[in-house]
DNA sequence: AGGATCGTTGACAGCGCTACCAGCAACGAC
DNA sequence: GTCGTTGCTGGTAGCGCTGTCAACGATCCT
């Protein structure tokens, strides 16, 4: 009985070392290093771990290495459609990797984000990700003094902490609003809830492009602090018609709004998009295939998930790019619910593909 | 200069223990244990921390107890709106305790539920929170053995690992379809995707439901294994129509599909509920404000969430709840898609509350 | 052949914290 | 006055792992 375990009957990388008939450092090292093993060693450490189930105590390694395998998430909401899918992209990316991620939700409250800072960054993370460019300035030095690589995602602008990784939401407003001018509207409304700094560069978008041609009108505008819903869509929607006639299309800060203002239509037998036409944001997956389809700006939600974390990847190895911040670009999707002329009045079909899969269920209990 | 600091400056007990003027290990139990302490001296470490700004070092406090104050989270999807109201619930309620979340994905796969339950383990977690009651034979072993508390969320069953709270999928389908029988409905159609453990059991409910009613048609059945979407609800309701005429109602495993079923019927002109009822499942926020606004079977998800947390907690400080198993309920939410006689033909006032908040928004750049 | 270099391995000494137990004062019971 | 008892405090000894450095043989160069 010469090796001792601890009560818990774990096994630790001493029993591995042992059982391999190595030193524990050499069993260590196989973890972190394993090229820096003759192939015997590595084998027989390989074998021996294998044998007993060895899974290694992240706290002690923690410890000792002064370093986590820790990436901390910072987001505003989980509710949100579009941060899932940031979320999923993220996940994706790290599970293969030895990385685990910490989330935590800020609720859209910079000084909730900055409390939030300040206990990740004391566990030594390996990487940080971060929503937005809006942080307080103690977070912004915090951050700037981290010792460990971090992505700021969701949009870009000037003066990365680090690196960045998004796209304009101005620049995405002002095209959905120059796509609506080009299908001949004037007289454009703008619906907003939560008013986020994203949503809130979108309607600066939304204002430029409107001064610009002359058409700006404070009353087109519908915002409110209150956090987004379909039904809120329908009701700030009208709202806008009961404030403003003569409104020839909407635009939506977000899909969920859209939603609710296309139904708002139909409750009013408002045709849209002849009457009245509709622009989203996001590009969720229904707005392809509601009645009539949705025009929305597609972004790349997912892309921006994973390719932050495949960037903090590979800063926390080393290879940092050689561009710090990435520019993942938006489409503007033009669907019926924009197309002033060439709209159909009786219903098209939807985008889906045709085959579909169909395998029915026998199942009696 | 007496005392001695890290490398990276970091304050630590000893740093405030030296301030306070008492020992590392009293400074130690102002942490865990503050009623142990002296008045006088409790208030002196207090600020002594608060003074120098302490946070403690969780790797070496995981090391030194042997224990951590991580709750482990497992769920199938990051994607689904069910889950993320859960994640919410969950998120709110761990947020003023000590305990942070590890979440993972297990993508719908037991076979990854099992693996990344045997890292949780491995790490020993304070908690754990999985997803349904269909785990393998190996991860329930594990479970069982686990020496933490667990909840099991979702749905209720009978063995109870340890603690669990959901509902019954299987209760939930069948009253959604005796609605739908109440309403004079006959020849219901099944719409299902993804086929997880949950929805099959609403499926198993739908199929008990009408074969006690002498009503089961294996035709009548349409599902698939691809991930649920409003487009896909719309396809598979196009198929369903294919291949049976006459169906007056369909049962949407969720409200995704329900609202591609709606989609569908307008874009080929089918009056809903004049010609075909709809009803979905969850009751997510939509369902409220679409025209007509959709029947849905309500479930608890935020509170299923916040309870399993809450749960969890007093499991964890040795208060375990004198039933171990929570049946949340549901509720079936009846609204105009499924109303067959007293349906008005034209559009109705929605559910939305009246008084909306409506600041708009000045922005000058 | 001698020395330098490389690849591989192991010994040692903690990382920052807490479990455990011992110590000590204050208090009451006998 | 002695003996517990309680309440608070401190010393000691690790938790399991890894950073650092030194040692070793093998290989290479001149």
């Amino acid at each position: 009985m010469g090796r001792k375990r601890t009560k818990s009957g774990k096994i630790r990388l001493a029993e591995v070392a042992e059982l391999a008939g190595v030193s524990p450092i050499t069993a260590s090292r196989f973890f972190r290093n394993p090229e820096a093993l003759s192939v015997a060693k590595r084998t027989r450490v390989e074998s021996a771990a294998q044998e007993l189930g060895y899974v290694p105590n992240l706290a002690a390694r923690a410890l000792a290495s002064q370093r986590t395998e820790v990436i901390g998430v910072l987001i505003p909401s989980l509710t949100n459609n579009v941060f899932s899918d940031v979320l999923r992209g993220i996940y994706d990316a790290f599970e293969s990797s030895p990385y685990s991620i910490q989330l935590s939700n800020t609720r859209y409250s910079i000084l909730q984000e900055e409390k939030l800072l300040r206990i990740f960054l004391a566990q030594k993370p390996a990487g940080l990700i971060v929503t937005g460019i809006d942080q307080t300035t103690e977070s912004r030095a915090m951050l700037e003094a981290a010792d460990c690589p971090i992505v700021q995602i969701m949009e870009i602008g000037p003066n990365p902490v680090d690196m960045m990784i998004g796209f304009s939401h101005y620049d995405a407003a002002r095209a959905a609003i120059a796509h609506l001018f080009a299908q001949g509207h004037r007289k454009i409304g703008f619906v907003g809830a939560r008013m986020d700094p994203r949503v809130q560069r979108r309607l600066d978008g939304y204002v430029a492009a409107m001064k610009d041609a002359g058409l700006f009108d404070q009353r087109l505008i519908v915002t409110t602090a209150t956090p987004t819903s379909v039904t809120l869509g329908g009701a700030l929607f009208a709202d806008l018609l009961a404030r403003e006639s003569g409104i020839d299309s909407v635009f939506c800060a977000n899909d969920d709004l859209a939603l609710g203002v296309l139904f708002e239509c139909r409750r009013r037998e408002i045709a849209v998009p002849e009457q009245i036409a509709i622009v989203g944001f996001n590009d969720l997956e229904f707005m392809a295939s509601s009645v009539p389809t949705l025009t929305s700006v597609r972004t790349n939600r997912y892309e921006m998930g994973s390719a932050a974390a495949a960037m903090l990847i590979e800063a926390i190895e080393g290879k940092r790019p050689e561009e710090p911040v990435l520019d993942l670009g938006f489409t503007v999707i033009e669907r019926q619910s924009s197309q002033m002329q060439r709209a159909a009045a009786s219903p098209r079909a939807p985008e889906w593909a045709p085959a579909v899969q169909n395998d029915s269920v026998t199942n009696d209990p």
